[in-house]
Order: structure tokens, then C-alpha cells, then sequence
DNA sequence: CTAAATCTTTGACGTACATCAAGAAGACTT
DNA sequence: AAGTCTTCTTGATGTACGTCAAAGATTTAG
């Protein structure tokens, strides 16, 4: 059950500045507009990609929420992002032709498709576009240094803290409300991103809530100390 | 103390097919000597390059072997990665224009600087080498994504064998003895990188020994029995 | 509107790994 | 060669988080 396409261009997208490069001119902009041919809609709990799928395109989110995850052999999942309105998935598929992991949209969503050979073509031509591919991929690659650190080294309540400071920022980022919003992922979506157990972030939200640091009603949270939560955060040190 | 420096080329390097796509003519071959400026060495313990430094290289290892790590704000460091022979490093450098984590030779080693602004401006002219360069940070990405789940989902001793076993891998791809080796990181090191305490990754090894899997005489390892270490692994599934 | 299914919370208890500590084995220094 | 330092091993003990279980809360189905 394929979902509709649609015919559109980045030039007047209003999500342009978080997922497109800066510093174009009117008319190379329109050319920018052949990196996404279609846009595709992806329903809730639908599959954009899957594992082991032949990689032919990256795609721009339009609007909707996605988890990304890998399996291991034995079946145990393990979440490896959660990514929002602007955001660009399907990075992993670059390098054997197929994908590696799997995205699943946690909400209605629509996408840009980007055919990564129209990507290729045009980022020889336009050293901007080129520039910015790059550092799509880079900051993936610092992200997940940062997620290595997280897993590694830190506790429950850092994971945690650590999780709604940077989904803050994010929503921040968009215009939304950094103080109050809704979930999108269940306690055990988050809990195999963070590498806890459900009951373990379960517990570690009362906490926060008795502490007074925020308010837990099941899904919505609101952020009543944002302050305390960012101090709770030992991100990676960057000078 | 700035290591020496020589000029190379990559055209009659044997490390090549490691490091640099295939498919080359030899016309194209030698414009693409030009990705190296130098050859830098690095003595055992030295920084080849530093969190917070600003960012101009890609490094691909001659010789020698380094550690990756990131720090947190109060200290905490996380390994993020073993590089040796063939390999590049420096890709988080790119989207912020600085380093966000640190690389240090454990061996005396020798790197060909590759100036990333020559492999931007290279790899717009062969369309090869610019499917190169996104191949290896596609793949840097995947690795991340194993190392998210290592981190996440598996035991001790599934974090150890998965460790060896790719190390393993990585030295026969070099055609060194996959059976018997000397690792090039302390119990500390390792434990850094894998999520646990330098205890733990001698307790492990010390199992595996008493089960005959391996042999362990500090940093020398005798793989006994390579297939147990394999099914001792889950590694992401790929389809 | 009721029933079934799913998700979340909370409690009681278990365990894998961390911590603390001390000795052994190498590795560098003079 | 003796002494110092660092790394590694092993034991005893502690604890943060996992596991198991049951009772709300919420959503979906009929």
C-alpha cells in the first residue's frame, strides 16, 4: 500500500533552512529544486524503509515523527534515533546499496524523496549543496559519538535528562513549545534508544515529576524546571 | 613537537585498495595523488589531532594504530573507536568545521593528509571519489549504529567477543595472523570503548580462557577457537 | 457503551556489573 | 639489577537497573 506522490520544490519550502544549504542564489535554487522529484506521505506505524531494502533515495522530513532502528540476529531491537521535521534519514544506505536499518513513522508523515544519484549529480555541480551533504553526514556521525558516550558512561536520570534537553532544542529549533508537548514514542521506544528498560524510564519520569523538574501525564510532558534538566546534561565537551 | 613530513603519492601505495576507491585509470590515478599534500608521523601517545581544534584534514593511517574519544563536561571519556592501517579519520570534524573528539597514536604511526577542501574539490571532478568519500562516512554511520546497539542490548561477554571478533576481521583484511595478535589498548581502553570497567574486560577475558575460547597472556591473544567467539556475537541483522 | 488490547505506573525481588582493595606481572628508570 | 610505575588479575562486597507481576489509564474494536 504505496502511499500518494506529489510533485514539489524545495525553493518555497518552509522547512528549507533546517534541511537545505543557505547561500543560494534565485536561480540555482530552482535547480536545487531536482534534488527531491516526489514527496510521499507515510502513515502512522507505515515503514518509509526497511533493513536489508536496496537504497536508492534520501528523504527529507516534511512533517511527522520517524524512529530509526537496527535488529541484531536474535531479534533485539535498538532504536537509533528519533527524527523530526527537517531532518534528512537513510544515511545508512550510502555505503552497501541497501539499507541497514529500518524507519518507521511514529505519526503521520509526509517526506521529500531524494534520489541520492540526482543528490551525487548535483552536489558536483553546486559546491554548496556538496558542502552540505557532508555535513548532514558528519553531524550524524558526532551525534552518534554523542549517543556512544550516553550509553557508555552515563546513568538512568543523565540518559534521560539528556533525551528531553536535546528534544527541546529541537522543538525549539521549529517554533514549537519547548515547555509542554506530546510524546511521539512509547516508554519502550525510548527506554531501547537510551538503552534502559521501560519500567527504568518509567521510573526515572516519576522521579522527575516528584522532584518537580516536570510534569509526566502519560504522554504529555510539561517542563517545569528546565534548568535542573539541563544541569542533569554532561553532553560532549566541545571547546 | 610537529612530526616530520613527506611527500607521497597514492598511486603506488599498497594500502590502496583500503583506502581509496578502485576503478581508476592511470591518467586519473595520478590526479588523484593529489588528495595528499603529506605524510605526518606520530609518536606512541601523541594527539594527532584534539577536541576543539579546527578542522582542514581527513587522516588516512599508513602505519600505526589510534584510539578516538570524546569527553564529557566533567571528564567522563568515551572510546569511540579503534582505527588502524587503511582507515580514515577526522570525519567529525566536517559539520562544525572543528574536531569534537580526539584521535591519539597507541603505536608510533604515520598518516597521509588529505586537506578536505582538495577532497571536495577532487571528488566534483571524479564522480568516483566522490562516491568514495560517502561511502566511507555511510559507513562510519553503520559502524555507529552496531556500536549503539552493542552499547544498548548485549552483555559483557557479548561486547568482548563482538570486539574481537571484528578486530579479528580487520587484521585479516591486512592479511595479518588472525589467530594470534597483540592488542594495542589497555583492559581500560577497551572497556572505555565497550560500555564497562577495565575489571569487567579482564574477568571476561580471564572466562574465556578458563573455557579455552582464548589465550591470554596480558595484551598477547591466541584465538583457540573462533567459532564459539562468532556465535557469541548477534550481530545487527542484515538482510 | 462495553470489551479487549495496549501502554504506563508501581512494588518486590534478583542480578550483572561496578566499586573497592590488594597482590602479581610487566615495563620503564637509573 | 634494584626500585618505581603502570597495567592486569582476582576476590569481596555494593548497587543501579533489570525482571516479574499486578493494577490503573488510555485507545481501539465491536
Amino acid at each position: 500500500m504505496k502511499a500518494e506522490t506529489f510533485k514539489v520544490a524545495c525553493s518555497n519550502c518552509n522547512l528549507r533552512e533546517l534541511c537545505m544549504p543557505v547561500g543560494f542564489d534565485e536561480k540555482d535554487m530552482h535547480k536545487l529544486d531536482e534534488v527531491v522529484t516526489t514527496r510521499k506521505k507515510i502513515k502512522q506505524g507505515e515503514l518509509l524503509f526497511e533493513n536489508g531494502e536496496t537504497f536508492t533515495s534520501l528523504y527529507a522530513i516534511r512533517t511527522g515523527f520517524f524512529k530509526t532502528s537496527v535488529a541484531s540476529e536474535d531479534g533485539r531491537e535498538q532504536v537509533t534515533g528519533f527524527q523530526m521535521a527537517g531532518e534528512i534519514i537513510g544515511l545508512d544506505g550510502i555505503v552497501s546499496d541497501q539499507h541497514t536499518c529500518s524507519a518507521v513513522a511514529l505519526e503521520d508523515a509526509e517526506v521529500c524523496v531524494m534520489p541520492f544519484d540526482h543528490i551525487e549529480d548535483l552536489s558536483r555541480e553546486f559546491p554548496v549543496l556538496q558542502k552540505h551533504v557532508h555535513k548532514i553526514m558528519s553531524r550524524e556521525i558526532v551525534r552518534e559519538n554523542g549517543m556512544m558516550m550516553l550509553l557508555g558512561n552515563m546513568s538512568a536520570e543523565e540518559r534521560l535528562a539528556n533525551f528531553l534537553v536535546n528534544l527541546i532544542q529541537r522543538l525549539f529549533a521549529r517554533g514549537q513549545s519547548q515547555s509542554e508537548f506530546i510524546l511521539r514514542m512509547s516508554r519502550e521506544e525510548i527506554g531501547s534508544y537510551l538503552g534502559l528498560k521501560l519500567e527504568t524510564v518509567s521510573r526515572t519520569f516519576s522521579k522527575y515529576s516528584e522532584e518537580g523538574i516536570i510534569e509526566v501525564k502519560q504522554r504529555h510532558i510539561k517542563i517545569l524546571k528546565p534548568d535542573v534538566l539541563k544541569q542533569l546534561v554532561k553532553s560532549p565537551n566541545c571547546k
